[in-house]
RNA sequence: GGCCACGUGGCGGAGUGGUUACGCAACGGUCUGCAAAACCGUGUACCCCGGUUCAAUUCCGGGCGUGGCCUCCA
């Protein structure tokens, strides 16, 4: 099976060929931990779940090392633990703490959200996690190296990277430097020697979180942002690696200077062999933003939007009904749908065992460039065709439970979007006495026996009207009923 | 202002130079005390204007709309 993926470098679908076949190695920007993950930071996260999910499945199949099976597969996701904004909202969270504890505390409570959050969604842990305040040595190894190849100067305490030193510089955002000067709209620092200049090394003001310089810098510093993942992706990947992803909105600046800085650092001819990007989200047709008021975090989805809390399961296949390089509009109407999709699926595969057996037209669309929603109508056609073991393994690959327990949906907390519109979601937050519904409690099986019984009952009295009138309040609780010849059935509904 | 995407039936969403996408919803039918479920059936979509072509939703150009980046935002 050949894998083809789509890379915005060369803006091309290509065959993927590991560069080493023993060893697939994968990276993808990580989170800043300064707030909760929102809905848009989850789209990468199960994106690259899928794709490693794909990757080790065709390692296993030997699909690179001639059928013997034994290829790894590598996938580094960075966490970012040192950035103005996680200075900023320690400062601002815990003032009287003095600011490198605060940002610890930030940090930590941040950081345990985002795990908690991507395991809801059903991801893996990557192989290696790694946090930038761990690897300030590699980050100054490579400035050091950027210096003396003369990519890099010192000035005014900072050392920046001289983007007129890369001839390459703007291949992946396809804009040439002159274009770039031409259109930025940022006040220049006088010290950049060129407009374009990104900081590879700045000094840090007092009380912030600091490092011994390198370059020679007497006053203790802190990195800039886009060194992180060339340090980090060097140490775990190497000089070279096979997949670099993260957001579409990292292409400029971050990913071309990564790129910039790593491969004038190693004297490559590329960073990564593949560059993807997953597309933008926005929320109810609206861009995502603190103040339109239609901000939605992981955390909110899964404990209480649009009256509902949602499980991950549901979060994480409405995410993949959608390519992952198109636009997504995240909205109630589609999670809703894709949550009932899962629900009836997962009827037909109770108690069925897994195996490793996926069908070949499963991996096949996955391997179209992670066509996931050609594979979703693929999977409905298996069920139609009654087969619900190719359905169930395919759901096991993609990281789907089966189970239908752990997607039952509950009443939460109505705070944010309401199905009809988004207005009203800030007084409900200004008044939290309004927002909590309870959970919704079901009754427990005995009742539920109990009043199935009484109804055959009264339908075999042709007592019509009794029966009717306990379907009704059966349905009040989320129970339906499903008459057969063997019998009344009931079941649970979402 | 510069660069880059996207625009498909009520909704979601693939794909294709000429043939049914698919799903949800809707509607009709079979079945049923009535429902539900199940099964069967129905819809003839591709932003606008030019061009290329025997043929364009699909290729090219322009326009309009929406969004992204250029402000360390996935």
């Amino acid at each position: 099976m050949e894998l083809k993926l789509y890379d915005t470098l060369t803006r091309e679908k290509r065959v993927f060929v590991p560069l080493d076949p023993n060893n697939v190695r994968m990276y993808v920007c990580g989170p800043t931990v300064y707030d909760f993950a929102h809905i848009g930071n989850a789209r990468p996260v199960i994106v690259f779940d899928v794709l490693f999910r794909l990757l080790r499945h065709l390692a296993k199949q030997g699909v690179w090392d001639g059928g013997k099976g034994e290829t790894k597969v590598t996938y580094v996701r960075n966490i970012t633990d040192v950035d103005d904004k996680i200075n900023a909202r320690a400062a601002e969270e815990y003032p009287d703490l003095p600011l490198n504890e605060a940002i610890r505390k930030v940090t930590e409570k941040t950081d345990k959200q985002f795990h908690d959050d991507v395991a809801a969604l059903g991801c893996l842990p990557p192989t290696v996690e790694p946090r930038a305040t761990e690897h300030i040595v590699e980050m100054k190894a490579l400035i050091e190296r950027l210096i003396a190849s003369g990519n890099a100067y010192v000035a005014d305490g900072n050392v920046l990277f001289s983007v007129r030193s890369m001839p390459d510089y703007g291949k992946l955002a396809k804009r040439s430097l002159d274009e770039m000067i031409a259109g930025a709209r940022v006040e220049v620092a006088p010290y950049k020697r060129d407009p374009m200049d990104f900081i590879l090394w700045k000094p840090s003001k007092p009380g912030e979180p600091a490092w011994p310089s390198p370059a020679g810098i007497a006053a203790p510093g802190r990195p800039g942002w886009h060194i992180e993942c060339s340090a980090m992706s060097w140490k775990y990947l190497g000089e070279m690696f096979d997949i670099h992803g993260g957001g579409i909105d990292l292409v400029f600046p971050h990913h071309e200077d990564e790129i910039a800085q790593s491969r004038c650092a190693f004297h490559t001819p590329l960073m990564a062999n593949f560059w993807m990007h997953n597309g933008f989200l926005q929320v109810e047709g609206e861009k995502m933003a603190k103040s339109l008021g239609n901000f939605v975090t992981i955390k909110e989805l899964l404990e209480g939007w649009c009256g509902y809390s949602w499980p991950g399961e549901a979060l994480r296949f409405n995410m993949l009904r959608t390519h992952y390089r198109q636009p997504i509009d995240w909205k109630f109407e589609s999670l809703d749908e894709s949550h009932k999709i899962l629900w009836e699926w997962y009827k037909d595969i109770e108690g069925l065992q897994e195996d490793s057996r996926v069908s070949t037209d499963v991996i096949a669309w996955l391997c179209d460039d992670l066509n996931t929603p050609e594979l979703i109508t693929e999977l409905h056609s298996l069920r139609k065709k009654k087969e619900f073991k190719s359905l169930y393994n395919a759901l096991q690959l993609l990281g789907f439970s089966g189970k239908r327990e752990n997607i039952i949906r509950r009443a939460g907390t109505s705070r944010g979007v309401s199905a009809a519109g988004i207005a009203g979601s800030f007084n409900a937050k200004e008044n939290p006495d309004q927002i909590t519904i309870a959970g919704e409690v079901l009754p427990s099986d005995d009742q539920i026996e109990k009043l199935v019984s009484m109804r055959s009952a009264a339908r075999v009295a042709k007592n019509y009207k009794e029966s009717d009138r306990i379907r009704d309040e059966l349905k009040k609780m989320g129970i339906v009923l499903h008459d057969t010849k063997d019998g009344t059935a009931w079941e649970k509904v979402r």
